[in-house]
DNA sequence: TACATATTATGAAGGTCGACATACCGATTT
DNA sequence: AAATCGGTATGTCGACCTTCATAATATGTA
């Protein structure tokens, strides 16, 4: 048989590099391909699901590369508010970098996608509740009670998904500036209520 | 002339809707044409710059409708808490009465758009600004100093973003729960650093 | 009142691009 | 040497955005 390619992995990496530039429907298989280098015909032998496949996968690879990337910061911290602020500077960086055109790699697509496709929805969402759940690990790790950590998990992650989209859409950085203050105020802890 | 007819605002309301729905990209030309009742023809004569012309519009009147809804919110209220947890309230009642189609009427077109169309771009950027502007207006009139009231609004702001992408994505409003005690610490006035 | 004209509105057709299926090639194994 | 399996190239069908020729109505003029 022919080698065993890369070209699945190829493919993959350049699909999940332009759902999160362009979004799903924005981007086309043909783009796809041109992008991993893979010739035209590989796709369907690849992923016999077509797109929805190729999209499924991406989300996937996407979702596991942050939530590793949340863990080690974790490991790299050593209190609950540098934890929260590496991972927010983090952010940051890739979208300086990639001059505002790398946001979160699920939001586009999710919200694009998750409302029409079961499985996207799904891997949408498993992708976020992972991203919670390691979070919320961290919190506790360094002192937060379960119960509030979990809470404000969820809060750190809708601040943080929030400024990437106002620094994606105003071209600045000076939401995700903000949202490290906010931040900074979840870890914390909350109110009294 | 033909009858001044009203099918350019209806059709601009039920692009709105669909593009708060479905995004740009996944929506057709053709559904906002049979949602809204007008014939095929009649579009590029309203619009004559097309799609982009078309989702321009639908993303200006979509951010004037929120703004009068933030705007509302604070004149209903008489303090900045209930101000906020009225606007966070209001969204959660617009996702879950639209089975959970219904968020950000702007968010998903942003992020698909604005870096690849100028118009739409400016478009989101403009009813993004006008949304923190009147939460820092809401903010100030209830007495937070106005350099305060500046930055919370766009804290305020990604929060309630976030969370409606969280909701949307796990079909669940318990995210929006949780931002609207998030929302409400940052009423309260922010640490000190 | 009748006609001309400019403006508003419409339906159908065209051309491009996208997703997908199928036919094909080469290498490895028996 | 033949068959099978991993991988590739080409082709087809449909959807989408856009344009254009045409109709309908209102306004101006005689």
């Amino acid at each position: 048989m022919a080698k065993a390619s890369d070209s699945k992995e190829k493919t993959l990496a350049a699909a999940a590099k332009l759902f999160r530039q362009q979004g799903y429907h924005g981007t086309a298989l043909h783009d796809i391909l041109e992008a991993g280098g893979s010739p035209r015909g590989s796709l369907y032998f690849h992923f016999p699901g077509g797109k929805e496949e190729i999209g499924q996968a991406a989300l996937t690879l996407a979702g596991e590369a942050v939530r590793a990337a949340i863990a080690s910061a974790a490991d790299a911290s050593d209190n609950a508010e540098s934890f929260l602020v590496r991972i927010v500077r983090g952010m940051a960086a890739d979208l300086e970098r990639s001059g505002f055109k790398e946001g979160c790699p699920i939001a586009t697509s999710a919200l694009e996608t998750s409302a029409q496709s079961e499985a996207l929805g799904a891997a949408s969402r498993n992708a976020f509740q992972k991203w919670e759940l390691e979070i919320k690990r961290g919190l506790f790790r360094f002192g937060m009670p379960a119960g509030e950590a979990d809470l404000a998990a969820t809060m750190v992650l809708s601040q943080l998904e929030g400024a990437l989209l106002l620094a994606r859409t105003y071209r600045s950085i000076e939401p995700i500036h903000r949202a490290e203050q906010a931040v900074k105020l979840l870890a914390r802890g909350r109110g009294s209520e």
